[in-house]
DNA sequence: GGCTTATCCTGGGCGC
DNA sequence: TGCGCCCAGGATAAGC
């Protein structure tokens, strides 16, 4: 499932193989995946359009075309965005087909039909049309400090697994990125957010960064449905501490990996090394 | 306002 | 083999 990593992964490589590239036509397989405007606009104002600029913010793919217009796109769970030949076979959850006029083709693929993409006309900002950007917390490789956290956890009464997915806080953490920071970093999932002491927040932003480039070193995560735009999928589930892991053997201490329900989704930490 | 829970959606895994 | 149930989770709406 494509977190910041997974995101980062595929705009590099869309950026090597669609820059310059110019889109002779679209296809909608699937009305649901285009979030703006409807599909049947989407499908007729994208065509000839060139790609320019490619952009992360958070979990989100923001893409230039070169007359300023543009391409947004939020993988949500099991989306993937993958350049193809026309000569390869289609994915079976092929959602949008995007041909270019050299003959590649951008596939957007989604199982489950939660991703989404959005067309941003010239004399529109991606903010005014995806609300979610303006209230998005900082980058975490590049903007976050343990005195931002500090000020906005001191009161914070939920848990700190719950606040790290707040993409308000920070920009671009999901379920398996956070397990792991946390588990590093020795602090339960559920321990309340504002209970972590400056020591422990300094450590948690250095961890924070330290995965996630580890994550983008090792390609992305592979944990179920994501692959990079070349189809590939990535090797950070081979590094995997605690997620997915439950009832196996802790790396540092050996005690069984436990997993809760958290802020609905599933936490995984070792009961030993993160003491609540 | 802060927080938790339900909802969307599909396929894989499991038990019967 | 086939069926039904449960689980996975990001963003958002609804409810407490």
């Amino acid at each position: 499932m494509p977190e910041l990593p997974e995101v980062e992964c595929v705009l590099r490589g869309l950026e090597k193989s669609l820059a310059g590239e110019r889109i002779e036509s679209v296809k909608v397989l699937r009305e649901q995946s285009i979030a703006c405007p409807s599909a049947k606009s989407f499908a007729k104002l994208v065509p000839g359009r060139v790609f320019s600029d490619f952009v992360r913010r958070g979990k989100y793919l923001l893409m230039s075309f070169d007359d300023g217009s543009g391409l947004a796109c939020h993988l949500r769970m099991s989306g993937a965005l993958v350049v193809k030949t026309k000569e390869e076979e289609k994915d079976k959850h092929l959602r949008v087909l995007f041909k270019m006029q050299s003959g590649k083709e951008l596939h957007f693929e989604d199982m489950r039909v939660f991703g989404r993409l959005w067309f941003v006309k010239s004399s529109t900002k991606f903010q005014e049309v995806i609300p979610a950007l303006n209230k998005m917390g900082p980058e975490p490789l590049t903007d976050l400090t343990h005195n931002y956290l500090q000020e906005k956890l001191a009161t914070r009464s939920q848990s700190i697994k719950a606040a790290l997915l707040d993409q308000e806080l920070i920009a671009g953490i999901g379920n398996i990125y956070a397990d792991e920071v946390l588990f590093l970093t020795g602090v339960h999932p559920q321990t309340r957010a504002s209970d972590l002491s400056t020591a422990k927040l300094k450590k948690l932003v250095e961890n924070i960064r330290f995965v996630l480039e580890q994550a983008i070193v090792a390609g992305g995560s592979s944990i179920r449905d994501y692959k990079d735009s070349f189809g590939v999928n990535g090797n950070y589930q081979n590094e995997a501490l605690v997620y997915g892991r439950v009832g196996l053997s802790c790396t540092k201490c050996e005690r069984k990996i436990e997993r809760v329900k958290l802020a609905g989704r599933s936490a995984h930490f070792c009961p030993r090394c993160q003491r609540r």
